[in-house]
RNA sequence: GCUCCGGUGGUACAGUGGAUAGCACGGCCCCCUCCUAAGGGGCAGGUCGCAGGUUCGAUUCCUGCCCGGAGCGCCA
């Protein structure tokens, strides 16, 4: 149980008791300002609304009852009775100390004590094109919450759902056949985007090449051996271009998680059989619909989820539901995440349903499309460049490292050249990932290259900075960072905030797994290290003395290990210095 | 028309049924004889889109409206 919960507990049993009722709620938070103590309750106004009783004698009645309790001695130094009826809890600076103290020996949190088998699938990019900035949200998001699960203990499965199947790959075949059989596919493949543009506009200004175009669609699907050699082919190209755009941002995704598009081919025909068999099906327009009622199109008519095309070709929502069955029946998913864009919200409600109704997702099986807004330009328009483009993710990695490049030469001109690459590489990459996991992911948001690739404030930097200067106290003094040093009471103001955010780690982890917000995570890090600052800047660690100085260190180790873990939670490396 | 997401200081964003609404950037002013100034401290800047309602208490929940974005039958 983590802090707030215990308290919660033992407050709501002393409510229980000042108030004869049962099951009362004492609705414990922290506090949000130093006046108001570490935590406060917030329960006793709407329970004494509710009894008619006067809520500072049923609060003052409450404080008595806790102070009976065993833990109100060992935790808190005093409750104060406040306002119209809050009870501020001050905890007992000992408490912190030995609480934090017991960390070193543990990890930082408990694994989970009921670790799920959880199925996410993210990143998920069209491998006709090549990854542009668009695909940066789910890909980090997605990376930091399966890195959240795998800590945490759960049975978490990856699953990069590539888009590596459907019609656009008809044209990419089309445009291949029309190469020189002499050149380099790799070569010619360098730059996916402008491959894929140039066949676009062959398609579009040549009639003759867009029926060739769609009947390479139909052979492949058929099983064509040339044509499925050359998709191969273009296939496996792309996959290395995402890899090691995944290598170099350092997501967790590898080959052993890609389950394309194309591996449910082979379940399409059977599912869509299937709900025939339901009676879920009905023909309309020539294709094959499965009928919701709760939807309704814009005349106000039930919407249909079209399974089958009137062609006898099948749609993602049909593959969505094929990989729904197989996520739950074959691999026994008891929670499926996916990470997509917002605007696809109805697809999954749609999906989800028609997945429930047949009886391919169990009751007890969640199902969460964990959306995510559009990145925007500055003129609230969906984001491009000036050439009409949008901005691809190599290149901003690109622009990113250039920059912390140039800012580390200045700031720290005596470190190596090798180093100030390295650091380069980790700042800007950092930097990139923290701009998208820091907000909210489902509000859209404003591209722009100075607010994403900044360095100071709430950014990675900072909370970098914050960690290479712990390791830089341990160097500088010649200390082992891994030797033990006993937290004791911490004395000063600073010392005490700074403890206290510490034991709260747990209690951030859990809300989110919850919620799946990494940027719940990116806030408490950034006070944390913003804790530290201050800390730093106050308690003098090499300085201080016998006890003092070792509880300080302790308090720097600790204040490491929580921001190393967090940021590797998130997906971002740390530095020795910088 | 219907559905979903958003509207918070000049800008970009947090946040929550609780006590004076936070943070960063930008502006102005301080702080390196002291463990990295990618830092710390301070000042200025807000009727939390508007109007009702529920509540002891609403920026937060509900309803209506306004504004922005997205989606709504054979693309993914």
């Amino acid at each position: 149980m983590n802090l707030k919960q215990t308290l919660d507990a033992a407050l709501s049993t002393a409510l229980d008791r000042a108030s004869g009722e049962s099951g009362c709620q004492a609705l414990v938070a922290p506090a949000k300002n130093p006046q108001f103590g570490d935590y406060q309750a917030n329960g006793v106004m709407a329970l004494a609304k509710r009894l008619g009783r006067n809520p500072r004698e049923l609060g003052a009645a409450v404080v008595a009852q806790f102070e009976r309790d065993p833990l109100a001695a060992r935790l808190a130094d005093k409750l104060e009775l406040a306002g119209p009826g809050f009870i501020n809890i001050f905890l007992k600076a000992e408490f912190l100390g030995a609480e934090l103290d017991a960390l070193h020996e543990q990890r930082l949190m408990p694994p989970s004590a009921a670790p799920q088998t959880i199925v996410i699938d993210y990143s998920s990019p069209n491998l006709a094109k090549e990854m542009h900035v668009g695909h940066l949200r789910g890909t980090i998001i997605g990376d930091a919450i399966a890195r959240t699960f795998d800590y945490l203990g759960h049975h978490l499965i990856r699953q990069n759902h590539f888009g590596d199947w459907g019609t656009q790959f008809g044209m990419l075949i089309a445009y291949m056949e029309e190469l020189p059989r002499s050149g380099d596919l790799h070569t010619e493949l360098s730059d996916l985007e402008s491959f894929y543009r140039a066949a676009k506009q062959r398609f579009d200004a040549d009639p003759a090449f867009a029926t060739l175009a769609r009947a390479n669609v139909v052979k492949l699907q058929a099983g064509d051996p040339e044509c499925l050699a050359l998709w191969r082919r273009f296939i496996a190209i792309s996959i290395e271009h995402c890899q090691a755009l995944y290598d170099k941002l350092g997501i967790t995704l590898g080959p052993e998680h890609i389950v394309p598009e194309s591996f449910y081919n082979e379940r399409l025909e059977p599912l869509v059989a299937d709900l025939k068999t339901q009676g879920l099906l009905s023909e309309s327009d020539g294709a094959e619909c499965v009928f919701l009622d709760e939807f309704k199109n814009k005349n106000g008519e039930p919407l249909p989820v079209i399974v089958q095309k009137s062609d006898g070709g099948y749609l993602y929502a049909t593959t969505d539901l094929a990989a729904i069955r197989y996520r739950c029946q074959e691999l026994h998913a008891e929670r499926v995440l996916y990470l997509v864009d917002a605007r696809q919200s109805l697809h999954f409600q749609q999906v989800f349903a028609v997945a429930r109704k047949a009886g391919y997702a169990p009751p007890e099986c969640q199902l969460e499309h964990l959306s995510y807004g559009t990145m925007m330009g500055k003129d609230g328009k969906p984001f491009k460049t000036r050439s009409g483009d949008t901005i691809k993710l190599v290149d901003l990695c690109g622009e990113s490292i250039e920059r912390a490049h140039a800012l580390v030469r200045e700031k720290n001109p005596q470190l190596g050249d090798a180093e100030q690459r390295q650091v380069a590489a980790t700042v800007g990459i950092a930097a990139v990932k923290y701009a998208d996991l820091s907000k909210n992911r489902n509000s859209d948001y404003i591209f722009d290259w100075d607010t994403m690739l900044s360095f100071e404030g709430n950014t990675a930097p900072y909370l970098l900075y914050a960690y290479a200067r712990i390791r830089s106290i341990f160097r500088r003094a010649g200390l082992d960072p891994d030797a033990r040093y006993p937290i004791s009471a911490p004395a000063q103001a600073e010392e005490k905030t700074l403890a206290l955010k510490l034991l709260q780690f747990s209690e951030t982890i859990e809300t989110l797994a919850q919620d799946c917000l990494p940027n719940q995570l990116c806030l408490y890090l950034y006070e944390l290290a913003g804790h530290f600052m201050k800390f730093y800047e106050a308690c003098p660690v090499l300085k201080a003395e016998g006890k003092e100085r070792d509880s300080r260190l302790g308090l720097c180790q600790l204040s490491a290990r929580t921001l190393r873990q967090g940021l590797a939670l998130l997906g971002i490396d740390t530095l020795e210095q910088m």
